[in-house]
DNA sequence: CTGTTAGCGCATTCAG
DNA sequence: CTGAATGCGCTAACAG
């Protein structure tokens, strides 16, 4: 059905051998014969047989990458940078040859364990030379061990496993199963299970952004928490509320105002009316995101609140279109670290020391913060319930 | 370095062959035996050698989804929906078992070309069962010749071809190439090719929306075309010019202002700049998707004009944070189109008559369409050059 | 119902 | 430098 190696060993009268060899540019080739073969190649438009290929070395050239939402900006600027830097020819480019490009493909999960389980094992089965886990997951101790033994497994295979974006593995821990007899050289040392994390500071950023609020004079701020059990969700309001108690502002008595919501600008919007409901004094909200910022501005403005003379709004991740929103945010480096990841994938660069690295995330000053007004802003009812 | 077929049957007593039937479900099996074969599965916590696999029979369980921009939504959603229709095991799920479910991985491709053929070949490699091309591309004969001719080969090789918002292959023409004697048997009549098509209309949805722009009273309508040279973007603005020249509203002698600009939000309000300065007297600006025409609100808010009294805005696509923004826009049911192009890529749904059906695209009347003002609106100068 | 036997297309020894 | 031979792990005929 497709063009094999025989028939181009055939056409330039040589072996399969000499074939696979000219096209692989790991052995030395004669001159002549290498041009013949080349020749024929193009002339026959022959394409390796990737599964062929795959199960004769052991390995494909296919790196997979999950992410929790395929229609989140977030995740696609890391996957495109990740995708973009795997498909990089790398700095071993020596040969002339095309060398073994990989590539790399984006599986979307919806944040769901099982199908991030049910992903791994596809992918595993393809024999995927990496994989690339991106964004938080849920919180949970039982599905962390779960996928922290899968992952290690894998891991032990051979294949790469890098997390960007999401917290480090728990430790090896309580049922380390047996061992199958099966002790093939353990790969690279360095970090005990070969598993590389490229983590985010949520806390850091988190704690930041609040602190700026309260240093702008904020005394009662809202936080729009995105959906609970979800490590992302977990550290950032961490973060906040580290601000709050350990700052000079300490918020009085209250118990601060935190509302629980999705990640999306529609969920943001709801979830600024149910916290103006709760707690009607707010002079700013702090969200989890930008899209869940830029929704919570939205339903702020419907009341006849401005932002920020009357409340302050501020996101999370620094997304394009925040720039152009004017939001101040707490700014990750996506594409950055989506490359790091990448590169790490495909061994164009060296893990970091431990195996772990925190990405810092930095403070953005924009518009839609400011002091808070000297009168509480004056709050006009609902259009509707 | 992994379990294997062999390993699990010497565990469960049995062949190898009998292994292979259980795990593939489509051959009888005694019960007992099954249940020790599974045993010795689970036990052994054995995955399939995908490779392998495909090797002896010819093709992988794995479906490629292209996409131009993996950070857009637009693709996001639709990838997505065809990543969710294709993991569903699908109405022919008659056995219990898991069934050959097939991993549906989307790559990037910057909406470049030779990135698109480059994806192609790697994904030839790994013979992927179906590929589906989404969203617009390059509008250049040669490109197109090309692609076509790959696209063409591959479904004749057995690859199921699904165009996705993207206009119908050009016919086989010109230099038909010789048909180097392979000659399998034809895939499904129908269409000529076997790559089915699911385009979007966006002629008829511009024209929708220019009509109603011009219903409202607008007569000096300026349009923001996406990038040059892609299909989306001369359909579309095709569609405009037509509602302007064929209806009612005769605009004079000018020539319609259009400015061409990038896909995103940020070009959309670089472009609204430069489209006032070169047609002051603007009552309306059309966008070539949301993105921009968030861009360009931005902009004209930014001048000091109201949206929607002075100048209305339009977008195109209808993506999710155009409802919240409220934009008049055009209705493009993605996710629909997302899920029926992932069915059709594992054959779970018939193509349609002729291999090509058109996507209609709905106007969707929001608050930023307005009739125009009954003064021209009083403009005040940029802030910067 | 189940075991045996061939390859699938390629990379790689081992000889020349 | 090159060719012949072997096996990767699995599926698909064929026998039993």
């Amino acid at each position: 059905m497709a063009v094999t190696l025989a028939e181009v060993a055939a056409r330039a009268g040589v072996s399969t051998a000499t074939v696979s060899r000219v096209l692989n540019g790991n052995y030395p080739v004669a001159e002549g014969t290498r041009e013949r073969v080349l020749r024929a190649v193009a002339e026959l438009e022959y394409v390796v047989n990737g599964p062929a290929s795959a199960l004769a070395n052991a390995s494909s050239d296919l790196v997979g990458i999950l992410v929790n939402d395929l229609a989140d900006p977030f995740f696609g600027i890391m996957a495109a940078a990740a995708q973009r830097a795997i498909g990089d020819p790398g700095p071993s480019a020596r040969h002339g040859g095309p060398g073994p490009r990989k590539l790399a493909v984006v599986c979307g999960t919806e944040g769901s364990p099982e199908q991030e389980l049910d992903c791994l094992t596809l992918l595993r089965r393809q024999r995927a030379a990496a994989v690339i886990l991106t964004g938080g997951t849920v919180d949970s101790a039982v599905h962390s061990a779960a996928l922290a033994e899968r992952l290690r497994r894998m891991a032990a295979d051979g294949t790469r496993v890098v997390l960007c974006g999401r917290p480090p593995l728990p430790p090896a821990g309580a049922e380390g199963g047996r061992d199958r007899g099966v002790k093939g050289p353990e790969g690279p040392g360095g970090t005990g299970s070969g598993v590389v994390t490229l983590e985010f500071d949520n806390r850091g950023g988190a704690q930041a952004l609040t602190e700026h609020l309260l240093e702008l004079g904020h005394r009662r701020i809202g936080y729009l928490a995105g959906p609970e059990g979800r490590t992302t969700t977990r550290h950032r309001l961490e973060g906040h509320l580290r601000a709050l108690h350990g700052g000079r502002g300490r918020p009085g008595d209250l118990p601060p105002p935190v509302a629980h919501c999705g990640y999306d600008r529609a969920s943001g919007y709801q979830g600024a009316r149910e916290l103006l409901g709760a707690a009607p004094g707010l002079t700013a909200i702090a969200a989890a995101n930008d899209a869940v910022a830029l929704g919570a501005r939205a339903a702020l403005r419907e009341r006849g609140l401005r932002v920020p003379e009357d409340v302050s709004v501020a996101g999370f991740d620094d997304l394009p279109f925040s720039a152009d929103a004017a939001l101040t945010t707490v700014r990750l480096p996506l594409r950055e670290v989506g490359g790091w990841a990448g590169r790490l994938a495909v061994g164009h660069q060296l893990p970091p020391e431990g195996g772990v690295s925190t990405v810092r995330a930095e403070l953005v000053v924009r518009d839609t913060t400011a002091p808070p007004p000297s009168t509480p802003p004056t709050v006009v009812a609902w259009a509707d319930g």
